[in-house]
DNA sequence: CTAGATCGCATACATGGCGTATGTCAATTC
DNA sequence: GAATTGACATACGCCATGTATGCGATCTAG
């Protein structure tokens, strides 16, 4: 079975997505050289281009690649709960152990918002950020949680765990301050109760 | 009154650090050229290297400085207050009105972590993150906060302020938004009082 | 007071990365 | 099977950063 054309590009492009996922993560974007990654890669610039238009385009297809492994994940832990509640607390606390991740807290959560500007603008918003707005919402309806703005519920959430995940993570020692970070969390989400 | 050798070299420096706080407000960090802004500020590169050695120098002094003008529009909005708590709030009612404006959201909130690191690793750590732990600490003495972990709390608080401001910044209406982004912030912080 | 040392800053140069225009070869189409 | 399309490589120009060198003004010593 001969490769087609349409299957060749696909694996271009995953190798290019692979290779700057890798250099975006360990450099970060600004220092991560384009002809190092695409020479990692086994091809040239001239790809790149073709294919993402130029570093920045790469760089969002990176981060949407990531994003769709975050919502996986986080859908596979509240899974686990049948009380709402837990299930909400449960997605956070995932959240905020993937944001421990330096793959994750370069790409997604400091170079993305720097290089493309505010995730809540982006063309393709983050999956995850959408999910999190459904659940406060499905919480809000069962009379749960307070009748609060939504997105704006979902985005102080999101800054307070990123945040307590970037603590954790430049500490001294991550696994001790990590269940620190968790309890916070849980008692400021206790402020949206009803 | 001739000037001295010193005065000359501290006016300098604040023409650079000018320049550059409205380059990179403007343009962001890494579309700034040094040229550009220092030439406007009537200067050269030569004069950039030798007192802040290097772009990366000039951000920290241009943030150190903003940092500077936050702690004290802080300070003065809490000091109206005589309720603690409502010197709390009316702090972070301040700094979330703060992040609204382009220069600090660009360069302390996005630019100054993609480019420097964490926060929180800084050498010359953000004043009024200083500042809101004191707070939190005093309200924890008075019993009207939970014992939480200090430099935890005020880490989350800080990321909820930073993404309202984000979002109220990025809608259509900021000024429609913006009430209801602090009331929603009012009802978190509850989650954290005895 | 003057000569030399110092230091703040400008100038010139080297390096390297991004973006674009052009070329090439393979796959598709008729 | 010839022509065309398209995916990718190659080559070039431009611009930005960082460094090494040079100059002139201020401070200092005798």
């Amino acid at each position: 079975m001969t490769k087609s054309r349409a299957d060749k590009m696909a694996e271009t492009r995953a190798r290019l997505i692979a290779a700057g996922r890798a250099a975006f993560a360990q450099k970060g974007y600004a220092e991560a050289s384009m002809d190092d990654f695409t020479g990692a890669a086994g091809l040239t610039r001239g790809a790149l281009y073709h294919n993402f238009g130029g570093k920045t385009g790469l760089l969002q297809a990176v981060i949407e690649q990531i994003d769709g492994e975050m919502l996986a994940r986080m859908a596979e832990e509240s899974a686990r709960h049948d009380d709402p509640w837990a299930a909400f607390l449960a997605e956070y606390r995932a959240y905020i152990r993937m944001a421990l991740e330096p793959e994750i807290q370069r790409i997604v959560l400091l170079d993305g918002p720097a290089v493309l500007g505010d995730p809540s603008r982006w063309p393709r918003q983050l999956a995850c950020l959408d999910r999190v707005r459904d659940l406060i919402a499905g919480l809000i309806e069962d009379g749960i949680v307070q009748p609060v703005d939504l997105g704006m519920a979902a985005a102080l959430l999101n800054g307070a765990a990123l945040n307590a995940a970037l603590l954790v993570a430049g500490s001294d020692a991550p696994e001790a301050t990590l269940p620190r970070a968790l309890d916070t969390f849980e008692r400021l989400a206790e402020g949206l109760r009803a």
